[in-house]
DNA sequence: TTGTGTTTCTTAATCAATTAACCTATTTAC
DNA sequence: GTAAATAGGTTAATTGATTAAGAAACACAA
């Protein structure tokens, strides 16, 4: 059997190779007759359309788009705010007709990626710094998503201001604080930070939290400083429960512990529970995200609630259409019972 | 800025295009001598190396594995069980430079994909049947996980030996029985199922634990018919919380539920325990998976546990050799509180 | 009849590489 | 000293399409 190609066909159906494609893709080239004639012999054939691969090298566009992750494809999608993420992008570009390759953050550069992808919707600010480098470099489009580059839209919701907002409706005068980050310092440990350099503000999410609950603390004349703080590399069961244990087991004890995630929140509270505290009463516990986990839990997580599904659509829609707007999206306080509001 | 192609390099460099190619691709095609001050030169150029979307049309390789999921990305990337398989697949893949393409399982072709992936892995049976004639038709080397397709390897556990073992460990002589199954018919409802016509037990991997459920049931001597086999359309909280409803007030109550999923298992003791119902001793359940949620659990479930994170590496591995050979995977068996064992 | 416009199709350049085949020197073998 | 082998390149065909430009055929108006 001989090879189906755009030129086989032709030379089997005795015309030229441009009117076959253009049977497939300008209609209005052709007399409807011989349009329809041509579909129906390659049909016959089994000629299903020109090859995709040689389309795209000729006019410059695949049809995918590379969704770069902060972290490896692995962990990133067993992270449920992650995936809520993924969800929304997928959604808007299975509509489109778009493709979607997943690019690990980890990775040191965009090339065996960037000549089969249209553009770039990065969420979060990749593992490897030298991947920022390549996307910054890169000619493609780029959509950052809960962070920044340079020169690039992208779509955020307002971290400061809502943490900010979550101190000042919870904070208590007397309040012993802790807050337990991720990955606010480039370390696969978990740790106590005291006066080690953090990671840029305008690459770390986590850092913008911080400054929105320094900010809050500093008003509020609570006393926080860096060795009340602890920060964990990745958002999982086995970091999150070792900060809890050493948060739990530092002197003071916190009265109220601000967590960037809810996963982080919930591990925090089963340690609590199991050393036979009270929550809130003994110890109140702030989550970040508004994942389904942290409201089915028991107590419920006062937290922020941000709507990732959303903020993939909303960031996958920005790509297809060049937007170069950036875009803030809103949050949303919700109040549970793992910390009342002070008011 | 002239545009960066081997074609202009080599005409830059003064040598020919050829051994610009052969700089990147052939080392010991050239005198060390040349291939250095070629690749230094192309670095001060700014040329990163020969396209990757045109070197794949000559080569006929692209480096990119498509995923073909049962169900929509969106959907998928919620599943824990999913997830972890594709953290597998991903981690195989990362460490050999291969990419990742996410194809949903609502697709009605391959069409967009097929020219740009090396091969598929298709993890479950495709939604859409038309994807199944798709994947059946191609050329491209295809390995199916937890379902089969005939002419390609696949990856799987004995769900019917699983299931079987299961049951006979844990059904009595005097229980009545009920099955929550997944996905059982065509339907986007959750549903009893009297006596209508199911998947095909080769496509579906649902039917196959049934049937070995049933074989279990029958030389236990225990009654099963299809009034008490139910089915849901998704392993999401709402189909899974209004099967629970369904099975609890159905009469006579059943004594114990074998679910095929952890997730439903986990709803399905929840609302058994709203209705003031004592888990195992008024209902033992019974799921299926192994995940961390249902061990975390309480009472932590009885289960089959299954590797899905190497499922998804070996799958990846055959893909990348080639290889013809199906894969069986071991299970275990785990006996939790939420279902004693009879023995 | 001639000129103009439209429809329908073809020719050939182009996209950015890879690679088999070929050509020169230079080494090595005997 | 001659033949064979090797090293280090180049030439040109090929991969499978798209598309600008051109040509042939036909309709219609002046």
């Amino acid at each position: 059997m001989k090879k189906l190609t755009l030129k086989s066909v032709a030379e089997e159906l005795g015309v030229s190779t441009a009117t076959i494609s253009n049977a497939f893709n300008k209609p209005n080239q052709l007399s409807r007759a011989k349009r329809l004639e041509i579909l129906e012999r390659c049909e016959e054939l089994g000629y299903t359309g020109p090859n995709k691969a040689a389309r795209s090298l000729r006019r410059g566009k695949t049809g995918i788009v590379g969704l770069v992750l902060a972290n490896s494809i692995s962990y990133t999608v067993n992270d449920a705010v992650a995936s809520t993420f993924i969800s929304g992008v997928s959604q808007c570009l299975e509509t489109n007709g778009q493709q979607l390759l997943l690019v690990s953050g980890a990775g040191d550069d965009l090339n065996n990626v960037n000549d089969f992808v249209d553009g770039y919707l990065c969420y979060g600010s990749p593992t490897n710094p030298n991947l920022i480098d390549a996307l910054s470099k890169t000619t493609k489009p780029v959509i950052t998503v809960d962070f920044n580059i340079d020169g690039y839209p992208s779509v955020n919701i307002d971290n400061i201001e809502a943490c900010y907002q979550l101190v000042k409706q919870t904070i208590r005068p007397d309040d012993v604080v802790a807050v337990i980050g991720l990955r606010l310092i480039e370390t696969q440990l978990t740790c106590r930070i005291y006066d080690v350099p953090m990671i840029d503000p305008v690459t770390s999410i986590s850092r913008r939290r911080l400054l929105g609950y320094e900010k809050a603390f500093a008003e509020c004349g609570v006393d926080f400083n860096y060795g009340q703080l602890w920060s964990i590399p990745e958002n999982i069961e086995s970091f999150a429960v070792r900060a809890a244990k050493e948060v739990l087991s530092n002197q003071p004890r916190p009265t109220i512990v601000y967590c960037m995630s809810d996963l982080i929140a919930v591990y925090f509270i089963r340690e609590a529970i199991e050393m036979g505290l009270s929550v809130p009463d003994d110890i109140r516990v702030v989550g970040f995200d508004g994942t389904n986990e942290g409201q089915r839990f028991h107590p419920n997580l006062t937290t922020v609630v941000q709507n990732s599904d959303s903020k993939g659509e909303r960031a996958a829609i920005m790509l297809l259409k060049q937007s170069k707007e950036s875009q803030l999206l809103p949050f949303a306080l919700h109040f549970g019972d793992s910390c009342p509001t002070n008011g």
